[in-house]
DNA sequence: TCGATATATTTTAAGCTTAAAATATATCGA
DNA sequence: TCGATATATTTTAAGCTTAAAATATATCGA
């Protein structure tokens, strides 16, 4: 009796492309949150996800990060932090200075104001999570967040087999 | 005998965070995964992640899109996509037409060379998301599948309530 | 101690992205 | 038929983003 060409052919379709449609909806699901979101921080708080993505950050670290520190933290350039962190400067949310002993390096955290800021806005974006993700029971929000691990953990274990930082 | 405060307390942690954090993580997937494919497509085909993202829409739709039409599927702004098209425009992967009894619109398609190129990159492309993606079962695949189209799912029925397209 | 090398950040040039206004065309309804 | 309204797209101004080059400072090793 001959083997069946695709051993797992029970459970959906078998053409190979299961992880690439995967990629795909992981990606979808992404930019629509990310949309509307992006579409309430701006009418309820004239400001842009960058923008709370490092005010976020530095909520996390009150002793300060460093240009760097937040650059790896976002996943985004370093060039790019240098133009969001001016802007916040300009608006008195955060605030920088050379840790003694070198200055090259630039640490930054959040000012009063922007502390404050940042504690109102951040309780509505959970809010904002919390209603637009309120369709999932609490067991799919735990395997979804177990399983997002593994991934994460694949790509991270092929991104240093390849060699880039 | 008094109520636990939190009934499901043996699930994980119980602050109310846990779809923020799922939120989080799902971003964090996303980029780590972005960041990959943007090197990778520059390095071996000189081409942007928004260009193959269009080219990968047309090929869908060998009778073309409108530019409207690729907008929503892109889940980007409508003057986002004129951007882009124009630069595929000029170097030949794509043509652009008017339907006919309709002056306003504009129809876009991949040419043959769009063809040609979208085909070798689109291989890549697969086997890059396979290796990202390699330390995943296939059950584990399916599972992230189908949990991720119940948070899209819950995602839309928010963002029809609120009155947005 | 001082040239070579490494580290931290900014600058540059190009492209991507958005929201809102502007433009052009189509359709609707008296 | 023609003004009002709707639809499709582009333009505009501002900001975000990247990779690579440039700048500035620190560290290493003879």
């Amino acid at each position: 009796m001959p083997m069946p060409a695709y051993p797992e052919t029970s459970a959906g379709l078998r053409d190979g492309k299961e992880k690439l449609r995967l990629w795909l909806k992981l990606l979808d699901c992404t930019h629509l949150i990310e949309r509307q979101l992006r579409g309430r921080f701006r009418a309820d708080f004239d400001i842009t996800l960058p923008r709370f993505d490092v005010l976020a950050a530095l909520d996390r670290f009150p002793e300060g990060l460093t240009m760097g520190g937040l650059s790896r933290r976002l996943r985004v350039s370093q060039g790019n932090v240098t133009g969001v962190v001016e802007r916040l400067l300009k608006e008195g949310e955060i605030r920088r200075w050379n840790p003694p002993g070198d200055r090259r390096t630039f640490y930054i955290a959040l000012t009063e104001q922007g502390q404050r800021n940042f504690d109102r806005m951040a309780a509505a974006h959970q809010a904002w999570i919390d209603e637009l993700l309120g369709g999932l029971a609490v067991q799919e929000i735990s395997q979804l967040q177990a399983l997002l691990s593994r991934a994460k953990a694949s790509v991270e274990a092929k991104e240093k087999s390849h060699g880039d930082a």
